[in-house]
DNA sequence: TGGCTAAAGATTGTTTGCATTTTTTTTAAG
DNA sequence: CTTAAAAAAAATGCAAACAATCTTTAGCCA
């Protein structure tokens, strides 16, 4: 097959092999790398004469990755008051979730068909990296590798549009998890990257199907989707104060 | 349901309702349009100052808007050498017409849930004037109105993720018809449309489903996607000249 | 002290000018 | 007359300057 989807990885560590990457590329990569780890959190400002000194170019090629970013829904820009990381609603969360499902679903059955080995053992290896970067208690790493593994999969599909879709829906998952995941719940997520990919490579669409499903089900428990507001009432939140009152 | 998807309808006709329309907006969607439309075929080249004479705005607007267009694969900017209409190849088509099967279903069965008797009213009227167009024999304008067609029916999904891919992959379809329709097939499309919101008013997503993947087929079987390349080999196309001598 | 208004500062939006690259035209040679 | 090279023209890429808008601060009055 030719060469299809863009060599822009997603990891900004995986540059410099080509070269010739443009610095709008660059600079599109650090801030989405640094949003899919929540170094910028929903809601950040993104400042564009900040950013323009920070990789040392001018805010024209700033504004350009900013455009692209909310192209892809990540991030936000308010006529005449900047650009901030995008914070989604409840309702724009739940949105997100179910067009997911169906995109994932769609992703694998492609994949099965169209995985070569070396894309597998790839992916064997980002899991390995996102094992390691939990078991480091680095949670951002270990956030945008799991976002890494989910893209790397819509590449393996070997379609160009599922592939850009997907891209734009994973990293507003990041962002969504970041904003609803509940602190309690233990990260039990353990290997089911991993039993998904055994799936894959066994060429079992319907039992990979079946593991996704389950896997962002899984994800999903843990958010607190159900209006049960965290953060956002004050008067909830400051409900033990009026009581002693 | 409180409002999700923005309000820029594709047509330009549509506009002034709201009045706010930015400069932007409106170029977007003047380009976006012709595109559709067939009036700028794949491959045309979109020059900067032209445009910018045309709209009576300067270069950085419809930069951004050939930007924007460029993210939803509408549009190539190819580095230092200007924007031209897309014209995707015979594997991308193919692609596109898969992600199309994926993404129709699931807006469907979202629709038949969520749809209102005002959108389906609505989608009767834009149904009437893409029968209307096409018996005026204006093909470009019945191509636009019957991706504006499917559009709505994103929209009525009430899902604002699929929607933005959506509004992708139609504008994609355009073009790959535009390329590959082949001219003899007679444009027998006739109500498959109106048959599909039929089965959507009844609630009945399994009929929708069925309809819509008839639908599809209907169109990409009238599309020479088989790599019979029509005009690209000029020794085929002259291969007669040669005969003779 | 609290709230309102106005000025100063900061940030975004747009235009303009220049450097670089590509494309076209001209010119000259074969 | 065709081909190739060089010069001219045109178009894109970028950055910096300017204009418009928003935000913050300071001052004023009640």
């Amino acid at each position: 097959m030719v060469k299809i989807m863009s060599d822009l990885s997603s990891s900004v560590e995986a540059e410099g092999k080509s070269g010739s990457m443009a610095q709008d590329d660059v600079v599109y990569a650090h801030i989405f790398d640094a949003i899919l780890e929540r170094r910028l959190p929903p809601g950040t400002k993104l400042n564009e004469e900040a950013l323009g000194d920070i990789f040392s170019v001018s805010r024209t090629i700033i504004r350009r990755a900013l455009l692209r970013l909310s192209h892809e829904q990540v991030v936000v820009i308010r006529p005449n008051r900047g650009a901030v990381v995008a914070s989604p609603s409840v309702e724009e969360a739940k949105q997100v979730f179910i067009a997911r499902h169906t995109l994932e679903e769609a992703i694998i059955k492609l994949a099965v068909e169209n995985a070569s080995d070396k894309q597998i053992s790839h992916l064997r290896k980002l899991i390995m990296a996102e094992n390691e970067a939990t078991k480091q208690g680095d949670l951002g790493k270990a956030i945008r590798l799991s976002g890494e593994f989910h893209l790397k999969l819509a590449e393996m599909s070997g379609n160009a549009p599922l592939f850009n879709f997907q891209r734009s829906l994973v990293s507003l998952s990041s962002l969504i998890i970041a904003q609803y995941e509940v602190a309690t719940s233990t990260h039990c997520v353990l290997d089911e990257h991993s039993e998904l990919l055994d799936a894959i490579e066994e060429k079992d669409a319907e039992k990979a199907c079946l593991l996704m499903r389950e896997h962002l089900k899984h994800i999903e428990s843990k958010l607190n989707l159900d209006g049960e507001t965290v953060s956002s009432d004050l008067h909830v939140v400051f409900s033990n104060v009026l009581n002693k009152k």
